[in-house]
DNA sequence: ATTTATCCATACGGTTTTGAATGTAAATGT
DNA sequence: ACATTTACATTCAAAACCGTATGGATAAAT
């Protein structure tokens, strides 16, 4: 085979990733081989092999597109209004990770995260998932200590408690909507429920 | 092989099962062949072959173990205090479910359901997620419709959103749990998200 | 007392998938 | 201009796994 250009080889790089993001979403991980990947992308398991170690590499490759920390959500609605309450940024924050969730690859990759794959190799999807959640939490967990502190909660409502039930609110949300992205829109349902939650909290 | 009586023949069945249960639990359903299942009961793949059509009816037979209505939860409290009021029903309903939760079999075959199996043969386990989200919902809708009824919602509270916000808190929260269930009590930590919720819930 | 059906082990054939080895033509370094 | 990488395609050997077919001893039916 000719070698390519370095933009060709990254644009095959590129090719494979979004082969898997397709395969993976249609298939699940574990029931879809190598060989499926590079014959969606017009491709043979060389490619594969050159560019990724295996499966598991492929796989992490994938995940890291959509590492999205609630700290960089948080700082952008805080750039654009300087003068937020600490509720309100929680608020607006949780609707801008709504409005990424739909753009369809970040919907498709969390949702094979999610939902699409098990164990394989040296990779544990569930240690993944609970480091996103555990930052996200220690993240709104901090904004919500400045709320208290400010006497916008309940007061029969610590921080952690209400941290932990917003991140439960938002779990259960995208794994229900995940499930069936179809059923319903999440920014509109999700919307609503963050904003009730955050009403309801409010002394 | 010697012909064994129906009762031998109904434990080497009990014993399939629960090597099943333990290898999905530890391993993940794709990565588990059905000889792995078969040598940890001590057994081969003969008897998994005449108990069982092939991996995908097993499995079927292992979710079967824990299908709990949120119906029959409502009844179980119901009975204990027939005066209660619909939301103290939910409540109630939603800690005896967590207690069965914190049953070892119901908990790693909630896990395998919803952390490590994906599509495999006809099964779909999102399906049969979806199922099971959905009944709760409907049953839970139902209380809330009456609790509105008798104002005991806030104003600015459907039953619609009540419902579902209290499916999401559950649902995050199994979800959370089941990932790491050594990571904390579910009945401690999740009776307190329960009784929050419901609490803010109220007018 | 036979006969038959059951419960499971064993053996067989076939497919799928993997990782590595090898080939090779063009791009790139010098 | 030449040597060397690069970027894949192709081939190969090995392992894993499935579904079925077959065998065989005994419980159960008659």
């Amino acid at each position: 085979m000719a070698r390519k250009t370095k933009v060709e080889a990254a644009a095959t790089r590129e090719a494979l990733l979004n082969a898997a993001e397709e395969v993976f979403f249609a298939k699940g991980v574990a029931r879809t081989s190598l060989e499926q990947i590079a014959r969606h992308a017009g491709l043979t398991r060389g490619a594969v092999y050159w560019h990724f170690k295996n499966k598991g590499d492929l796989f992490m490759a994938l995940v890291e597109q959509v590492h999205m920390p609630f700290q960089a959500l948080m700082e952008e609605v805080d750039k654009a209004d300087t003068q937020l309450s600490p509720l309100e940024s929680i608020r607006l924050a949780c609707h801008a990770g709504l409005v990424r969730l739909e753009q369809p690859s970040y919907q498709r990759i969390l949702s094979i995260l999610l939902h699409r794959c098990e164990f394989f190799s040296d990779i544990n999807p569930l240690e993944m998932q609970d480091k996103i959640g555990n930052e996200c939490f220690e993240d709104m967990l901090d904004v919500f200590v400045l709320a208290k502190q400010q006497q916008l909660l309940r007061e029969d409502l610590t921080p952690e408690i209400a941290a932990r039930l917003m991140q439960a609110v938002l779990g259960g949300l995208f794994q229900d909507w995940l499930r069936n992205p179809g059923a319903f829109s999440i920014s509109e349902r999700g919307g609503e429920l963050i904003d009730t939650t955050i009403r309801m909290m409010q002394r």
